[in-house]
DNA sequence: TATATTAGTTAGCCTAGCTAACTATACGCT
DNA sequence: AGCGTATAGTTAGCTAGGCTAACTAATATA
């Protein structure tokens, strides 16, 4: 096996149980980790449209309709008025941002127990490659 | 946001466009990547248990049940008789193995690309990365 | 020998996506 | 100004790829 394919096997075989693990922290806030992935993103880098998300996280509008409808309902984000009558931005709400940090302060120690052992510079290097790649593959 | 945080995120990104990709190359065969993620594991570590290919794949029995069930119809793998009336182990076929080469074969010029600009030192690492995280949190 | 454990299956559920087809608004061209 | 095209978001309905609970059959153990 190369070592191509070796990464792509490791890469692959981690998916679910991290992501379950992921799920499990966040279920008291009624939110599962692609919930999550928006409302990070909302913190990060402010309001967006339904497209911008779209784009932003490779997945499709309507899979978007849905996640905010989900997040609207649970009083995390808001929709308001866009640039023009077809736009809808997406932004947190205050309950929203706080609920964020909540939640970064409780995933921070399981980020840096599922890491031990990794050098800074290792992890860094292996967010480097994963950049990388989704560069490489969404071109 | 921490570099721990900044990794997990972009892990979690590249896993949809990468899953997409990669069952568009298995189409032909039609397979999908968790069932490709099976055949690649009897091909690497020989015949298994259902309860084995739960244990490796990190997945559930019934999640094996119907992996295999589907990869008998399409005559890459057989059950045979195990160590006792209960045990089944999975196998490739003598089709199945040809279609493992094929495949990976295939993958190979789709990983490559996928890993321009990346050298061989910083897959190796981040490799390893995830192996470790790997093993972190399924302890 | 009765009870507990283990291997695999079945039924039915869920997340997290997808495509196709739709509505409403905006833009471009004549 | 009006018509055709493009864009933003929604709805309906589908799928992969898991999951748990509850089951059967076979084996191990007290």
């Amino acid at each position: 096996m190369t070592i191509e394919q070796e990464f792509f096997n490791q890469y692959r075989l981690m998916y679910r149980p991290f992501i379950n693990q992921v799920n499990v922290l966040l279920e008291k806030y009624q939110l599962f980790s692609s919930q999550w992935a928006l409302l990070r993103l909302l913190k990060d880098k402010g309001s967006h449209t339904f497209v911008d998300i779209a784009n932003f996280m490779f997945i499709e509008k309507p899979s978007v309709t849905r996640l905010v409808q989900k997040l609207v309902e649970l009083g995390y984000v808001e929709t308001v008025a866009g640039r023009d009558k077809r736009e809808k931005l997406v932004q947190l709400t205050a309950n929203g941002e706080e609920i964020v940090q909540e939640i970064q302060a409780q995933l921070k120690p399981f980020f840096e127990q599922a890491l031990a052992g990794v050098s800074k510079q290792e992890i860094e290097i292996a967010t480097q490659v994963l950049a990388n790649i989704c560069a490489n593959i969404n071109r």
